[in-house]
DNA sequence: GCTGGCACTCGCGCACGCTGAGTGCCAGGC
DNA sequence: GCCTGGCACTCAGCGTGCGCGAGTGCCAGC
């Protein structure tokens, strides 16, 4: 177990270094801190806190830079989230509030996460599976042609084409759409199947093979629909990551093309707090020398989707953790409220 | 007027920068072409060349590489367009040939570019200004309040709330729905307005504010969506940019995020042609050390949106154009058959 | 257990000199 | 008149050597 005051020399080392992005050394602490001890009692404190694995020196005679393993030692012990002061929060709030559709909410969102945090980031779109049913419509475009509208509570819209085995009437169409809206309006995705299961023994046996095929396709866009989109933006803040560059940068660009990748990240968040994921905790190695914090956001108690940033391991991560969840929770209100 | 050789050791100078990343010498340029002159004579040549503003030395005593000027010549007169191999162009047909819907037509469009021009590759979604409507939606959500859906013929589905001024039974709805699919479908946005100005006097009086409501978000929604959405991808080839990096690429990935100055860039294509615009051609700063290729592309004859690439000066402009034509024409392509 | 002192390490920056690719110019030849 | 070989010149890049200073580890003393 490490002593308070080596817990406050790690803390010391961990905020010097997200400020200078230089090593710091034993002098240099001493003075920018008031740890109340010399120099050489915070060396052997290093010496210390360098064999448990929790800063580690570039090479000898230089500084004490923290290892993933002291950054992870710092966001739990160490650091609380640091609240946005008033002013940004009226700026937060001002942005997101002129959003016009969900596109231009998750748009915002994206560009005014990347300004606060300097970093980049990353929104998920509303997932459909927890959402719930505001309409489905249905549109009959041929004879045996007809179009799936699926509109959900947070305002997404997906469309399908469904190509009939038989022509399928306007008088079915329409109840067809009528059946379907009164069993599944306002409820959750996931209840839908059950919901619909006998819905084709209400038709004539002429329109049952269609009104399979129809719901089957409902069905598919609910469970295609879940692997999300999500939209990235502030990459030009890469720009800040290091002085080594094109080799740190590159494979996170890569990463943040792989939407795969991205989702994964992000998934792993539990749906309650938020996650902070430190350089070799992330699984994919393109991400080895970067940190993500995400954190779920939705119109209620519940998460319908994540959000999140990813930049450097040596980043501000009480000021990023205090944005990624302002940013959320107002994200939120704002799809309560439309 | 600059005699034959001369606007050949261009070219060769040209080719070789681009191979070489290195500003290339009158021997080297000798030895790797047959100029059937001495080192001596490209010399004085490119004295010349240098005179008059096609090639510049980065210092004395080393190599010379081309300016703007240099390739603006070499693009018109000195290259053709490469087309691609029979091996190419089928990997270009099966890879979109899987394509499920729009959305999916333009992200692997814009990874196939990427991936074809090693560069950065801007899709623009098909512009709703030239397309025809497939479809219009009237939805009653509530006793004063309908949602309104578009449908493009290139797929693209649009979706808006209304609030009306005054209760608007599902009978009107369906009235209105009638009249609107009868009139506009099939016909182009631009023409709309027109079509639809007399559509309230149908109506009675009560419903007539609603019916102009609705009509005037129609109306919006094909000035605003006109103002596009794209997709960019391939963000990783900008490693590859040059040696001099956070200086190069940081206000390149600025550019890209700002969605104007894309459509701005795309936009300078004039409908018919391919366009290239090199270095300081571009109107924005960040751009001032690349290159855009880019060019329409649409179900039709008509272009209905832009696509291209973006990278540095020192591009492979005949591969470039060849890769960025033959994938605009097979994105028409599939855009018809759908 | 903290502290001041001290010897040691080593990366960084800088000056220096060499090398070689590349140039410009010139006199001679086809 | 244009091309060519020769020659002197320039200069970026690279390797070497050196001094500085930040930073360390260790130890004796309080």
């Amino acid at each position: 177990m490490l002593s308070e005051r080596r817990l406050e020399v790690l803390r010391a080392i961990v905020q010097d270094y997200v400020g200078t992005e230089e090593p710091v050394g034993s002098k240099a602490l001493t003075e920018r801190h008031r740890l109340g001890v010399s120099p050489a009692t915070v060396r052997n404190d290093m010496a210390v806190l360098e064999d448990e694995g929790y800063i580690a020196q570039p090479h000898t005679s230089a500084g004490r830079i923290p290892t993933d393993k002291g950054y992870r030692l710092f966001v739990d012990r160490l650091a609380g989230v640091k609240p946005m002061t008033a002013p940004e929060r009226r700026a937060i709030h001002s942005f997101l509030d002129n959003a016009v559709d969900l596109d231009d909410v998750v748009g915002r969102t994206v560009r005014l996460l990347a300004q606060l945090t300097r970093q980049v980031a990353v929104v998920q779109y509303p997932s459909l599976t927890r959402s719930t049913v505001r309409h489905v419509e249905l549109l009959s475009l041929a004879p045996a042609r007809v179009m799936l509208v699926l509109i959900t509570d947070t305002g997404r819209v997906e469309q399908r084409m469904v190509d009939c085995p038989a022509p399928f009437g306007e008088a079915s169409v329409a109840d067809l759409r009528a059946r379907l809206n009164s069993r599944i309006a306002g409820r959750r995705f996931a209840d839908v199947p059950q919901l619909v299961q006998d819905l084709p023994d209400a038709f004539e046996s002429d329109d049952r093979g269609t009104v399979a095929t129809v719901l089957s396709t409902l069905m598919e866009t609910l469970v295609e629909e879940t692997e999300e989109r999500l939209m990235i933006g502030g990459t030009a803040n890469l720009t800040r990551f290091g002085h080594d560059f094109p080799l740190t940068i590159r494979p996170v660009l890569e990463a943040l093309e792989e939407q795969v990748v991205l989702l994964k990240l992000l998934g792993e968040v539990n749906d309650s707090g938020m996650a902070v994921r430190i350089g070799h905790e992330n699984a994919h190695e393109g991400l080895n020398s970067t940190s993500v914090v995400s954190v779920g956001y939705g119109s209620g108690v519940e998460a319908v989707a994540k959000l999140g940033v990813v930049g450097p391991t040596r980043m501000d991560y009480p000021g990023t953790m205090g944005a990624v969840r302002a940013v959320a929770r107002y994200v939120g209100q704002i799809l309560a409220e439309s």
